[in-house]
DNA sequence: TTACATATAACGAACGTTCTATAGGTGTAA
DNA sequence: TTACACCTATAGAACGTTCGTTATATGTAA
């Protein structure tokens, strides 16, 4: 019966991850269930909790699971050389390709705004985002001196995210078209955004 | 025993709203059992399923109520005499206020983006945003001619919505104040942000 | 009397979780 | 080398609870 599936154990909490991942994404903690993410990978409902202690657990890992690795891409870009207005090409155009190859993630990340608590939240922010977001408002602070540094960054993320938040209405709202969701296109729009304003 | 708890359907129905919506907006469809509301409400489960046929419709007619009555607000500010530039800023102060008064909406849209299928995304596009968003995104295209309006309006959606979704993670992360969470500092900033980027 | 708002009670299904058992690998002592 | 104890990964079956939903009865107002 046994050993059949999975070689170690990190094979088979891999394989969880595979299936639960996108489906927490999709639908969200209490939108899946545990037979539900036990069928998508092929195993049974005790086997599930072997290898987690329970549902919540289970969902926490995924999200570690999910956002882990995602800082190095964003420091390596955040360190390059070149003017502040190339650095800030550079990081948009990193960021929004980032965000919108991983769309589990992304779509984690904004359940975790709308659910997670006061803990997951500091722990998301200490964690996963502090470094980067530091990084992101000095960028800011050297960019416009004359602003929030804080509150420029969150400008920067947010132009970004919204755009690929959007991307499932923005078709039936007026002028919207099929190249908007393309990262070259909105990368491009919120960098000249940032750097001019609506100025002519 | 009937007939003692409201005078009529209405007051039934605006009973079930109030109690609903919030709960909706907080855990989401499947986070919010029939049981739960009609406990809130203080009426039996079957006193809703008398007003309601099913749990989705009953979700369905919360979000239909609490985008109600959105529009006028908007619509009259956009509707002002002014320069470009004091349209701008009258439009970004009302709907900063709007959304920021107003957490259950706003949640609940955030919500409709994340889980909201292709229908029910439609009907929210025509029914509830199509005839303001046209008017921010005319304002956006008098304002920035060289720009894509549609993305222009949506940039200017985003950097306000974002500020209030991030509301709870931003106390953690570096440089954020609790003045930051002031609707009248949000529309400030995101106002000069637009009208002039991060030019100096 | 009729129509409706309400409540009690229950339905079958699905939920998260746990109990129990077994197949198969691993370490160890005879 | 063999024998036995132990551990891990797995699964079947069931636990008690809650889910969305409904059938039925009753009280109140017109």
């Amino acid at each position: 019966m046994a050993r059949a599936k999975f070689n170690t154990a990190s094979e088979a909490l891999q394989a969880i991850f595979q299936q639960a991942i996108p489906l927490f994404a999709q639908s969200g903690f209490s939108g899946v269930s545990m037979r539900q993410i036990a069928t998508a990978v092929g195993i049974s409902i005790a086997t599930l909790y072997h290898h987690f202690p329970d549902k919540q657990t289970l969902y926490l890992r995924c999200i570690k699971e999910s956002f882990a690795n995602k800082a190095d891409s964003l420091s390596e870009v955040l360190s390059q050389q070149g003017t502040k207005e190339e650095q800030l090409q550079r990081f948009i155009h990193r960021f929004t390709h980032l965000m919108s190859d991983d769309d589990n993630f992304r779509r984690l990340l904004q359940r975790e705004l709308l659910d997670g608590d006061e803990t997951r939240l500091q722990v998301l922010a200490k964690d996963v985002f502090q470094t980067q977001f530091e990084a992101v408002a000095d960028l800011a602070k050297k960019l416009a001196p004359q602003c929030d540094a804080h509150m420029m960054a969150i400008s920067m993320l947010g132009l970004i995210l919204f755009h690929l938040e959007t991307m499932p209405i923005r078709p039936f709202l007026s002028g919207g078209k099929a190249e908007h969701n393309d990262p070259e296109v909105i990368a491009e729009h919120v960098t000249q955004l940032l750097l001019i304003g609506i100025a002519p």
